[in-house]
DNA sequence: GCCGTTTTCGGCCCGACTGTTTTCAGTCG
């Protein structure tokens, strides 16, 4: 079975937690936890090039031993250091970092003491009240312990960004109603556009702060108040999320909302940058010796390490300090830039509005086209559309055209990407559409090599020309299936495609990494709501997000182009 | 384990909170 870089990506975060319960030195095991993020967010495969003979390419946190175990998970499958640790360290208890109030120092206290080493045992011991036997661990510690693996087994941990938007939008417009509200801003993961968040972080910065606090822990929403404080409350919501509410003060707020945004990587990657300039980055200001010298805002609390302002989505130190050095960030596109949508679908197969519905909801949020794409016979379920069908349609668009003003309506479909790599529908019908959307929607499992020889296939189709949702993922339930996404963008390069970037939030497909590739490679991503219903429209803000994480421009966007020079683009040339 | 115009050793981000203590270790974000 070949080993890709996710799988690297787990050996090595696996060492680090068998590391850590060794109290091993933390910063080898911060180590093989960089290695790990780094291999993960990788567009190139290092399995692929190391059995193409190729040389590993210089990696930012990874020398000659990392590099070597690399090879060794590579071409064995296995990697000699893990195994050893697997073999020192009782089964399960790494299980044990991951519940609240257990790090590495007690989970081992716990085996050492009680022989504890799976979550049943542990849960046992708890009810049992034998875990207050260890020192350092009491009551509450015990009861947390138990609450969490009673948990475990319910609801996800991490909530989908459109869950976060919807629950941070009216909080922040509760908020901002409050007296003496100044400023509100969602920082954390959501700040950044992640395709899930785990928990908001909300700072506000307000005069009446009793006022503000109050209201926060009565909002309707709130299933219990877990702590509140003077600057701090945390309230669970009956969704199931977490909601930290910070007071900041005016002076340090920027610096607070730079160390809540994050991530932790980009946190650490400009605290040492600062470091090195005598410098000191917390959450309360840019400091030298004790002297703040920077705070009130983001752009002060960059320029003292002498950066420009960095754009939230890219703070995941994934090169955007040395771009933002260079003076080479990318002017990130905006939902504004978007010009139209070049996927949706009505009521003649699995919508629920008319053409004209939906092209009217279009124009209200200023898009000046959109595409019709439904979807093709093989997709039952959907009612897809048949030859037959479809020309039916394409007639009632030409209609419809020439009674809209404001809006035009583009011809396309969103044709099955069938097993062999054929088209759903004959050639002489797609010839007379303006566009060609494929997809998968079957055959997931295929293996990687059958996978991307399908989908290269349909690429070569001559009307092809747009790849959608090219990963196949679902948020959360289904991993992207198996696919040589860097041969796919050099195929579309080759052929004149364009990937889209799915902005629906259960999608959210190209992922940010492949966005990257993408543009690397010059193969422009189509911004695409996959509209069913008018107000899906909206969701295109979630892929506007994602493309930022992809460190996309307006230039990089297909449909950011005005609808004449949109068409001279979808017209394949190769 | 990585890294380097303070280099091949000696550093490696920072502060708060929690629960358990009686001055703080361990955990967390």
């Amino acid at each position: 079975m070949p080993v890709h870089n996710a799988e690297i990506a787990s050996v090595f975060r696996e060492i680090a937690d068998l590391l850590d319960l060794e109290q091993a030195n933390p910063f080898r095991i911060r180590a093989y936890r960089n290695a790990a993020r780094t291999v993960e967010e990788l567009a190139t495969d290092l399995a692929e090039l190391i059995a193409a003979g190729k040389e590993l390419p210089r990696l930012p946190g990874i020398g000659a031993d990392l590099a070597g175990k690399i090879r060794e998970i590579a071409t064995t499958g296995h990697c000699a250091t893990l195994d050893q640790l697997r073999k020192a360290e009782p089964p399960g208890l790494v299980e044990f970092l991951t519940l609240p109030g257990l790090g590495p120092k007690r989970a081992k206290a716990i085996y050492d003491e009680l022989g504890v080493h799976t979550l049943n045992q542990l849960h046992r011991a708890a009810k049992d009240h034998r875990l207050r036997q260890v020192a350092g661990l009491g009551e509450a510690t015990e009861r947390r312990i138990i609450e969490a693996i009673e948990a475990r087994a319910g609801k996800p941990v991490r909530h989908k960004l459109s869950v976060a938007a919807k629950i941070a939008d009216s909080l922040v417009a509760l908020l901002r109603g409050a007296p003496g509200v100044r400023t509100v801003e969602v920082a954390g993961s959501y700040r950044r556009s992640k395709e899930t968040v785990g928990d908001l972080d909300i700072l506000v910065g307000a005069d009446k702060v009793n006022e503000v606090m109050d209201r926060f822990t009565r909002y309707d929403e709130v299933a219990e108040v877990m702590a509140r404080g003077p600057t701090r409350a945390t309230v669970m919501l009956r969704s199931g999320m977490q909601v930290d509410l910070r007071l900041v003060p005016d002076e340090v707020f920027g610096a607070a909302l730079v160390y809540f945004t994050g991530s932790k990587a980009h946190n650490i990657a400009i605290r040492r940058r600062a470091q090195e300039r005598g410098l000191k980055i917390s959450e309360y200001g840019v400091f030298r010796g004790t002297r703040r010298i920077a705070g009130s805002t983001e752009e002060q609390v960059y320029r003292a390490i002498g950066l420009p302002w960095i754009a939230p989505e890219l703070r995941e130190d994934q090169g955007e300090i040395a771009a933002a050095e260079a003076g080479a960030l990318p002017v990130l596109v905006k939902l504004a830039d978007l010009a139209g949508d070049l996927h949706c679908h009505s009521r003649a197969t699995d919508g629920h509005n008319t053409i004209r519905e939906m092209a009217e909801a279009a124009r209200a949020i200023g898009l000046s086209y959109i595409a019709m794409t439904e979807h093709s016979r093989h997709l039952t379920v959907a009612h897809g559309l048949d030859p037959r069908r479809l020309l039916r349609q394409i007639d009632e668009i030409d209609r419809l055209n020439e009674n809209l003003s404001g809006i035009t309506i583009l011809k396309g479909i969103e044709v099955d990407i069938l097993e062999d790599g054929r088209l759903d529908l004959p050639d002489d019908v797609l010839g007379r559409l303006d566009l060609v959307v494929g997809a998968v929607h079957s055959a997931f499992n295929l293996s990687r090599e059958r996978q991307t020889k399908r989908v290269l296939l349909a690429m070569d189709h001559p009307h092809f020309t747009i790849l959608a949702h090219p990963s196949g993922r679902l948020i959360p339930e289904r991993q992207p299936f198996d696919l040589d996404m860097a041969a796919v963008v050099r195929h579309a390069k080759a052929r004149g495609c364009f990937l889209e970037l799915n902005a629906h939030p259960d999608r959210l497909d190209l992922l940010d990494t492949h966005c990257r590739m993408a543009k690397e490679a010059g193969v422009l991503v189509a911004i695409s709501s996959d509209a069913h219903r008018t107000f899906d429209f909206a969701n295109l803000r979630f892929g506007v997000g994602q493309a930022r994480r992809g460190w996309l421009e307006r230039d990089d966007v297909l449909n950011t182009r005005p609808l004449a020079r949109l068409r001279t683009l979808l017209k394949r040339t190769m």
